[in-house]
DNA sequence: GATTTAGCTCAAGTAAGTTGAGCCTGCGCC
DNA sequence: GGCGCAGGCTCAACTTACTTGAGCTAAATC
């Protein structure tokens, strides 16, 4: 979570060799199916480096032969593509009141999820869940341990700082504890900790929407309203690990200037629901007002689209990303009609000619994006070289 | 200026050399004077390999012994410290109407400035007076062009889209041009390209306030208004390049949602006192006004100081940086009394407990801030090594 | 069917980092 | 005041992993 002043890491054979697994790997998921020569002329290494690695790989199980192509003159090239089972990530989001787990292949598919409730979230509470549930995953999956290369963990933000959110959504009994140090023991793995809005933007890279892009914004409905943004290909965390707190920002409305959050968010549509006599738990129940067009609901919509619209500019001009993604805990409809009512100003870096893709997409929605984000955070980090792992 | 896709380029020897001379460099320009166990301790090299790296940097004049210091028991540490003549940047500021050069040591130290007035800013005339600055800068300081490690750019954005700023602000003839080959093969020297915020960011971190920071966002008056962002130590660029476009972010005002550069910017201040029969043609005449209490102009800061306040609450909560600086050609009363009178809310997540940084500094003012810093970001480029190099 | 072309492997060579022994210096203890 | 010891530094041998160039193979072309 806090990456600041990264000790920068001088480079030596191994570590040069592990980087360049990683390279090799980015470049086959990328490619889907490839054979050596391409990987290399890609890469700037020898085709025999690339050999030994792929060697390497191979014996390692992440890679398969994927069969001949025969592209024009000389010997058909070997291509080589994942192998899907040879590497597995566990994504975990704790909440205050449950956990949510999933078990991720190489590939981004999800192979496992569960989610158990928590009677209480303290540590030892929430370490001992998470060996249960590892144990669980891989006794359904039925492969062994040392298949999982790392987990990923969500859990409430932000850190470090005064919230204002009213909801209870902090964990109580983790204020002085490194969960990545005690997840990880648990665990007896390498962990991973990020905001659920980051985990969700990867899990969109890894297997969603997002496949193939290096820059995109992803407006997450979380506990709040949160961002995660991808920037080059790498995560922005900020100084501290909060960025992205998009809920935070300020935005005229009837009653003033008032932080996103209060017009554009699940207690939003809570609240104002609520206030119309309609008690809405579960976010799957706006599917059905939607249907019906209720009226407070309608209403709130109306009322969200613009302060939507103005944060989506404002992103977009910071940030100039490939696009704006919108998704998380709220159902596809909503999400769909939000950005049917947008209105995005001509006066943005996004209003260029030749674009491909929209300017606003809808990703995943449910319940257990945030999870499966965690996990394909770790897939991630298999196919992106460090600049400076630690030793 | 596009770093979309970059293609990922494996490790070899040579590759990890460049690395390890940058890290090494990194460890010293941050230690000021250092020894070679402690660089060795904190790159995580073995002190052979820190020795050899210093026999070259020395060999190379970027370094010079900087004194023995005994600390504790043992051998009295051999100390190296930078060698601020070892290596040299021109950064250039190129405008419609003019060229500003200036000449960085590896401190960051100016050695020569020069402004050119331009007839034409066609790709010929600027070439041509790039040459010719190049070495009258070189002739200035009596030191041969193999010093010249690098140039940097800074040239009129955004790039690829449809603007909306009135003035004439881009460059014609250079729509179809790569400014970094042509100009790099006019200065026979490798080319960075970049725009102005993003610049004076970087000449703030070389020079500046921000020494020693790795995550912050300036603030910059140039021709509009524009963000420059270092995240991680890593400027944002954005899929296009066009990242922090703040001008363009919507804010409320008097006459509803305008983009924020209609009421912060040169331009914007200028037309308020034009609009009171007040001509100002160069910023620094603000600085009489201002301690005249001009009316017009202290309306002006009325209406500018709410309107910044948004956007940096905007910038704190979406990029969670150290510190946000105000800078560029704005007198310094001026921005002064901007960050005195932006009311930053405490529900943001720079509000934190612990902070050592004030919320908003002052970065440095001037008219040659653009051409300094794009000579510091190749200053950078030597001091951080480059996840993928071309070979 | 000969030729060309591209992919791949083998074997030797090279660059650069690591390891361990040993030297030097100067504080600190006896 | 001399001895011991810790820490910085260097020398030489070793290791790793990449590169280079020769040679083999298979498919497309002439």
């Amino acid at each position: 979570m806090n990456n600041q002043t990264p000790s920068i890491t001088g480079a030596n054979a191994g570590r040069s060799r592990q980087h360049n697994r990683q390279v090799v790997l980015g470049h086959i998921r990328k490619a889907g199916a490839i054979g050596r020569a391409e990987i290399a002329r890609a890469s700037g290494l020898s085709t025999q480096a690339v050999s030994n690695i792929i060697a390497d790989l191979l014996g390692d199980g992440l890679l398969r032969p994927s069969g001949h192509r025969s592209a024009g003159r000389g010997a058909p090239v070997t291509q080589y593509g994942l192998n899907p089972l040879g590497g597995l990530a566990l994504g975990v989001e704790v909440r205050p009141d449950a956990i949510i787990a999933s078990l991720l292949d190489l590939e981004g598919s999800s192979l496992f999820t569960t989610r158990t409730d928590l009677e209480c979230a303290d540590p030892p509470t929430v370490a001992g869940q998470l060996t249960r549930l590892r144990d669980q995953a891989l006794e359904h999956v039925e492969l062994p341990a040392r298949k999982l290369v790392g987990a990923g963990i969500v859990m409430p933000g932000p850190f470090g700082m005064r919230g204002f959110s009213e909801g209870a959504s902090d964990l109580p009994g983790w204020e002085n504890i490194d969960p990545a140090e005690l997840l990880g023991a648990a665990l007896a793995l390498p962990v991973t900790v990020e905001n659920d809005a980051n985990a969700a933007a990867m899990a969109e890279r890894v297997s969603g929407i997002a496949r193939g892009l290096d820059s995109y914004a992803y407006l997450y409905f979380g506990a709040g309203l949160g961002l995660g943004v991808l920037a080059a290909g790498c995560l922005m965390r900020g100084a501290h690990g909060n960025a992205g707190e998009v809920g935070y920002i300020p935005v005229p409305s009837a009653r003033g200037i008032v932080p996103l959050e209060t017009l554009v968010s699940r207690l939003s549509v809570r609240r104002a629901l609520a206030a119309a006599g309609i008690l809405v738990t579960d976010m799957s129940e706006l599917t059905a007002l939607y249907h019906a067009q209720s009226p407070p609901l309608m209403a709130w919509l109306d009322q969200a689209a613009p302060a939507l619209s103005l944060a989506a500019q404002t992103i977009e001009n910071l940030f100039d990303p490939q696009t704006v993604i919108l998704g998380g805990a709220m159902p596809a409809p909503v999400l769909d009609h939000l950005i049917d009512h947008m209105s995005m100003a001509e006066a943005s870096v996004s209003a260029r000619a030749g674009r491909t893709l929209p300017r606003l997409l809808r990703g995943t929605a449910g319940r257990t994006t945030a999870a499966q984000g965690a996990a394909a955070l770790v897939i991630n980090q298999i196919f992106t070289p460090q600049i400076s792992a630690q030793p």
